[in-house]
DNA sequence: TTCATTTTTCAGCAATTACTGAAAATTCAG
DNA sequence: CTGAATTTTCAGTAATTGCTGAAAAATGAA
């Protein structure tokens, strides 16, 4: 591993920690991000100086992430890895794993306590915030699912915007209300 | 505790260890999350069957991550805590924290390693990999910041459009040809 | 200032999580 | 099939993290 190489792989072991993923993990991916080409875990291994079979469970805890994808190389038994490279699209992934690890449980929770009748003033109070919680995570999915189905330059140029947004919908229900045009109205 | 607040508070605890943060401080957020009133030590020591001492060090990180605040009722010296109850503010805050603690200074390492002159091949497609990496981040953590400056009802109005907004993006630039203007021609 | 109340700190122990080496299982070329 | 190469599993141990009780520190009413 060169310099530039091993401080990038460094701080993935730091972060990895902060996060669920355990710092080997981390460190792994972060390895087989910045690689060229995809690698086995021998190559990772040695590399990281971790046992083969620590190597062994690293990868597929990335496997069920999702963040590496098991390649064949002709004429050689060994498994190869690699990382998707566009950053986009792994923070894709991570959303879709996060949101069904974490996300979906959550919301589930809460809309079981949501169902039940509250037993006192307490649970009632405490529904009162599940619900405000509930609310707001589910209308986060919910736009987040429609915004991954947006095409990318339509993404990039809406980011652009950021919050000129704002003028653009001011503007449009103007236009609405003058030219009575048949825009959904939600 | 009743059984409606129990679930809960054990959910945030097995949520919490797949974050950074522990089980109890899960357990601890999520009990004064759902009170109705600001609570002391004692009372959640209690609640939860915690030690004093752990319920201490579990408030201290919480106020660090901002996410519950210092309370005096008059006539007590004991400290009270409770938690800002609209999840839309609980969310602007741990995004903020989180931004603090683990985006910028991955944005820094990354800078950083971008600013170094690749000492071979493998070091300049590291870089390349870095550098997507880093332009999303940006490009992210930029869209954010903006869209936490736009009025609530803007930012409502927009999730409700969803990927609707796309339409409102080809009719704008469309009328801007039209109109004359530069419109963007990527 | 005093001192009872309350909070914080921290050494030591407990529990959990991470890692390893050896052995078992799997894979596939021949 | 066979058996060498490769991967996975897992029991045991190491390392880390979490928790507690006791003691120290801080606080504020009198």
């Amino acid at each position: 591993m060169t310099p530039l190489v091993r401080s990038f792989v460094a701080h993935f072991g730091e972060m990895g920690s902060r996060w669920g993923i355990n710092r080997t993990v981390g460190q792994i991916y972060a390895l087989i991000y910045v690689s060229q080409r995809p690698l086995n875990a021998d190559e990772i291994a040695e590399a990281l100086e971790f046992s083969r079979s620590n190597v062994s469970m690293g990868l597929k805890e990335l496997q069920a992430w999702r963040l590496v994808r098991l390649k064949h190389l002709p004429g050689d038994r060994r498994e190869y890895f690699d990382a998707p490279s566009d950053a986009w699209e792994v923070f894709q992934i991570l959303a879709e794993e996060r949101r069904r690890r974490e996300i979906e449980p959550t919301l589930s929770m809460l809309r079981s306590a949501l169902m039940e009748k509250p037993a006192s003033e307490e649970d009632a109070v405490a529904q009162e915030r599940m619900r405000g919680m509930h609310e707001l995570i589910e209308m986060l999915t919910t736009w987040f699912d429609e915004v991954q189905h947006m095409d990318r330059n339509t993404l990039a140029q809406l980011m652009r915007m950021g919050s000129r947004v704002q003028k653009l919908l001011e503007f449009t229900s103007k236009v609405k209300i003058v030219g009575g045009g048949k825009g959904k109205s939600n």
